[in-house]
DNA sequence: CGGTTTTGACCGGCGC
DNA sequence: GCGCCGGTCAAAACCG
């Protein structure tokens, strides 16, 4: 446990070769892979422990996601803002207020109610691939299985249509993110080339997600983010960089995963330096190797 | 051709 | 023990 803390306290770039590295204490191997079942018999991993023990983090609780709320937007656009848009096409694709089910609320696992419009599905952020479908007893919605397709991340998220109204999907979200969400992409190869950015784009219909308010403090806005980016960003930080990472498909800062990380990002922002021993990438001439589509690693 | 989705089979938990 | 139900697997189909 020593080291998990000894991890922590280093800068980010440091931060993000032990993630890198299998042999990280962050990386240790995980339990129940693919075969897990979901509920709560699964052990945590060291990681998990770490977050649920030392740090006293027992997963996303109502408090994190309000507060996340209230950061993402800056009391620019609350919720209740009748004025609120995303876009033009795109009106919703929000959090509702009663997004949070407390009653799956334990073990690392809640729902979402995401209002969208048409068949836009709500972007988190990561990339997920899907293995399951399955019709619901006295549900004319079947339900989706989703698994994060990041090898290093066990996550699993549920989404099926409400009941009583189709335009909502509920979204259970199962397991920790041990990665960023994939719109921050940056590397677009198999180098380590942070000049250049990506030209990959989602497939299909995207929502217009924007991130900046239409009424307010934009520039307070951007200034908050941008000092949480480059507190955990482990490259050079060019204006081309940033304006990547500022792009409205970048940031979804309103959803779920960045919510949940907010607060381990702050702990991140008060670290100070000391050295890692730990062994390099599988390998070093491709960082992200489960991916071209993640640029850098995170935690959540 | 490789990655993703579809879909029926399989499995385990749970209630009766 | 049996059947139901939800979750997962994996082969086939699909797609870019």
């Amino acid at each position: 446990m020593d080291e998990l803390i000894k991890v922590t306290q280093g800068p980010a770039n440091e931060l993000v070769e032990e993630l890198l590295d299998n042999e990280s204490p962050f990386f240790l191997p995980q339990h129940h892979h693919d075969h897990g079942v979901m509920g709560s018999n699964q052990s945590p991993s060291m990681l998990e422990s770490y977050l649920l023990g030392s740090m006293g983090y027992s997963g996303p609780t109502i408090e994190d996601v309000e507060t996340s709320l209230s950061y993402t937007n800056h009391g620019v656009h609350s919720f209740q803002h009748e004025e609120y848009k995303w876009s033009e096409e795109c009106r919703t694709s929000m959090l509702e207020r009663d997004y949070m089910n407390k009653a799956n609320h334990d073990n690392h696992k809640y729902s979402l109610r995401i209002k969208n419009c048409g068949n836009i599905m709500a972007d988190d952020g990561y990339k997920w691939r899907k293995y399951g479908q399955k019709s619901i007893k006295n549900s004319p919605n079947p339900r989706s299985y989703y698994r994060c397709t990041n090898p290093r991340c066990s996550a699993k998220k549920q989404v099926e249509r409400s009941m009583d109204d189709p335009d909502t999907h509920i979204i259970t979200y199962e397991g920790l993110h041990l990665h960023f969400p994939y719109p921050f992409s940056l590397i677009n190869s198999n180098h380590m080339d942070w000049s250049v950015p990506p030209t990959k784009k989602h497939k299909g219909p995207q929502p217009e997600i924007q991130y900046i308010s239409h009424h307010g403090d934009r520039i307070a806005q951007e200034t908050g983010i941008k000092d949480c980016l480059k507190s955990i960003y482990p490259g050079p930080m060019d204006q081309g960089i940033e304006s990547q990472l500022m792009s409205p498909q970048g940031l979804l800062e309103d959803m779920v995963p960045l919510m949940i990380r907010k607060p381990f990002i702050s702990k991140l922002n008060n670290t100070t330096a000391s050295s890692s021993s730990c062994a390099s990438s599988p390998d070093s001439s491709n960082p992200f190797p489960w991916s071209p589509d993640y640029s850098f690693l995170g935690l959540i």
